[in-house]
DNA sequence: AAAATATATCGCAAAATTACGATGAATTAG
DNA sequence: CTAATTCATCGTAATTTTGCGATATATTTT
């Protein structure tokens, strides 16, 4: 449904739920590969490279941004886009520590 | 629309992106500690774990097996699910490499 | 064979996602 | 000031996700 019962769930395991959803999407992948390749912070750029319509790049990008990923800057009519290091950093982190706890379960004891 | 247009972007990209919506649930996050804290292969007993319907978290299971996280094995009546090391590494290694590449922008340079 | 247990699947409803065109708001160019 | 550019938001439609109860299937127990 999306009524998704956060309560019952910690606020990591809904946190690193929320940074997975932002990035589970093709374009909102590429819009930050894009982003990380080019270092120069790109705008409008983006509508360009992707294979979508102004509106639906402006919603993946509010998306990244809702999580922090991104933030824009002002750059005269134009609006420029980078990446959020801290943020980056963050998430990084957050999924390196999800993913390293898998030291018994070696292929042998289980299934 | 969920029309995703999968054919204008990379495997590579709608890989990811599939590999991080089957982790984008608090309920699979929880299901997938569960599973590594308790390396005994568990199977209903996280019906009782969690605060979901059994239905539920049987679909939720079949999402995590559907991108090869789990696999499950018959145990009588009941069936062992289990993390598959080698898909879990793969993925592990997949988020690590898309993670990676944020040497230069170092809060500087960009917005 | 019948009852109990464990899972999966079906059918349904509510909500979220994705996408687009159209429109709005802000800035720059003329 | 007006026209053009850039981006965000609105409204809408198709699809997917999430969740539950009910039901089906398989295994074990009695």
């Amino acid at each position: 449904m999306g009524v998704s019962k956060k309560e019952h769930f910690t606020n990591e395991q809904t946190t690193l739920a929320e940074q997975a959803k932002a990035i589970a999407h093709p374009a909102r992948i590429a819009i930050l590969q894009h982003l990380l390749k080019t270092k120069t912070c790109i705008c409008g750029d983006l509508v360009e490279v992707l294979p979508l319509a102004q509106s639906t790049v402006s919603q993946h990008l509010k998306v990244l941004k809702k999580v922090g990923i991104l933030k824009g800057s002002i750059e005269g009519a134009a609006i420029c886009y980078c990446i959020d290091p801290v943020v980056w950093k963050s998430i990084k982190s957050a999924f390196q520590e999800f993913f390293a706890d898998l030291n018994e379960c070696n292929n042998s004891n289980c299934c």
